[in-house]
RNA sequence: GGUCCCAUCGUCUAGUGGUUUAGGACAUCACUCUUUCAAGGUGAAGGCACGGGUUCGACUCCCGUUGGGACCA
């Protein structure tokens, strides 16, 4: 290895749903380029017209400030940039290393289709490369579409992938590819390799549905005279059907997980975890630590399976170990939603104190929180079938009594309220939690009672026992 | 169909020939703590896909089978 500064990519191309397979392949690179003091660029492959939208091109871009990626340069757009493979295009025609193809493309394809069923292989056969100079002319003259195809040299491919090891390919394996379409757009494979080269990417990481891809993209390198980059495969994120993460996997969307309450630093270090490792049994890590730890030798190459139970499991840890004041700025635009708009701080903070260790999500913690600012109870109706009964509002009754004489209505004075009163009715103080709880929450669930109590106010809480002895 | 990639508990993984009765985490179950629910603590169950080699010795190396996955304007 020299001491050439590190450059990596991430290159997402803008056609749908930001997904979390993207963020997790951006995170990798992230983590390489800060774990090595290099760059991390960010390109918008938008050459596909037709699927690329501006909205899409946004929650990118969104979407990775939101998680804490920070490119240091661009966005690039590849549509910005189409004089650019032109140019090379024109120059691998002039060189004699690519070839103009008359065919179409219907027609090969359906050539494709029959072969595939009667099960022989099927390549392009260079027809077209051995057209005279007559017939070109001829076709030129008609105006036929022509797409540019790069010829393969007969050479053998050999690389070295920086988690799988060793590769190679063979030249009959590897068919004339469409470099230029007729349309004068590039395909995949030739923007970007001219890209990465323009941009001095010199290591490319990427998920390993392109690794079949490289062999090609490598002659492209040798062919255009570029230095040839690292290559690193990242294993897929399967659904829990073992199937490549998709549409049909329900929430994959980053904004899916951002809605449901999931935190950035959860959703990060889940994902750094989906296919790497640090080993020593360490998990739980921010983004210092990760950057640390990270290199790509460590990173498996087996798919991995993206388990949310785990996820949820992890955005709950974070969520308890987050100061009460931040988690509450995190919650608030949820609160706001539901038109509960809490501006009595440290009760707010309080009340997070108390619910924050039993959520998963800030959804959860947004039912459990609004609850203290709801003016009625939801009750569960088996609940209070259960708890509420005439002998317990009688209970009820006397305790809202000793409640009201109470000055000082804090969680001390009213366990010792409670406790007393049931002694002196000679009764468990538990016959007298359960009811009260229900009265108060409207479900047999929650924070400790006495805390719940002095968090709900002293009127609050004499017109719900009101409410329910009537 | 061709080419390529992969294979440790249900899931994420540690493990790079002997330190291993295969370690941790999530999920599951039990116990504990407790006014409930969580959280916490303790513990249980659960895995090296299969078959051949190589080796004094294979989860670890090689080959095959099976299974899964990806790519092929």
């Amino acid at each position: 290895m020299n001491n050439q500064e590190i450059r990596v990519r991430i290159a997402p191309s803008p056609t749908g749903a930001l997904h979390v397979g993207l963020v997790r392949s951006a995170l990798y690179n992230w983590l390489f380029a800060r774990h090595n003091n290099g760059k991390f660029i960010l390109r918008i492959e938008d050459t596909d017209v037709s699927r690329s939208t501006q909205e899409s091109v946004q929650a990118i871009i969104e979407g990775f400030k939101w998680v804490g990626l920070d490119w240091d340069e661009g966005p690039y757009f590849q549509s910005q940039r189409l004089n650019i493979y032109r140019a090379y295009a024109q120059k691998l025609l002039d060189e004699k290393k690519a070839y103009y193809c008359y065919c179409n493309p219907e027609e090969l394809e359906s050539e494709r289709q029959k072969a595939w069923q009667k099960k022989i292989p099927w390549r392009y056969d260079r027809r077209c490369f051995h057209l005279s100079a007559d017939i070109k002319a001829r076709y030129d003259k008609e105006n036929r579409p022509k797409a540019l195809r790069f010829l393969i040299p007969n050479e053998t491919v050999i690389f070295d992938d920086i988690i799988h090891g060793t590769i190679k390919k063979e030249p009959q394996d590897i068919e004339d590819f469409i470099i230029m379409r007729a349309d004068g757009t590039p395909t995949y494979n030739f923007a970007v390799v001219i890209d990465d080269a323009e941009m001095r990417i010199n290591y490319i990481i990427r998920a390993v549905e392109h690794i079949a891809n490289t062999p090609k993209q490598i002659l492209l390198y040798k062919a255009l005279n570029f230095p040839i980059p690292k290559f690193a495969h990242l294993p897929l994120i399967l659904g829990t059907d073992k199937k490549k993460l998709s549409k049909r996997h329900g929430a994959l969307s980053l904004w899916e997980y951002k809605k449901a309450g999931f935190l950035p630093d959860a959703i990060i270090n889940f994902l750094a975890l989906l296919g790497w490792s640090p080993g020593h049994d360490i998990e739980i890590m921010d983004r210092k630590q990760m950057i640390e730890l990270f290199t790509l030798e460590k990173v498996n190459k087996a798919n991995a399976i993206f388990d949310i139970k785990k996820l949820e499991w992890m955005n709950s840890v974070y969520i308890k170990n987050m100061a009460s004041e931040k988690l509450g700025k995190e919650l608030k635009p949820f609160l706001n939603e539901i038109d509960i708009m809490p501006n009595d701080d440290e009760r707010f903070l309080k009340i997070l104190d108390l619910t924050k260790v039993r959520v998963r999500t800030l959804t959860e913690l947004r039912d459990m929180v609004s609850a203290f600012y709801q003016k009625e109870p939801t009750f569960d109706q088996q609940a209070v079938n259960k708890y509420i009964t005439p002998k317990t509002k009688e209970y009820l009754k006397l305790l809202q009594s000793r409640f009201e004489k109470l000055t000082d209505f804090n969680a001390l004075n009213l366990e010792n309220e409670l406790r007393n009163l049931a002694s002196e009715l000679n009764i468990k103080a538990a016959e007298l939690v359960h009811p009260c709880r229900v009265a108060l929450t409207g479900k047999t669930v929650g924070p400790p009672l006495f805390e719940t109590i002095e968090l709900l106010g002293k009127s609050a809480v004499l017109e719900r026992l009101n409410n329910i002895i009537q």
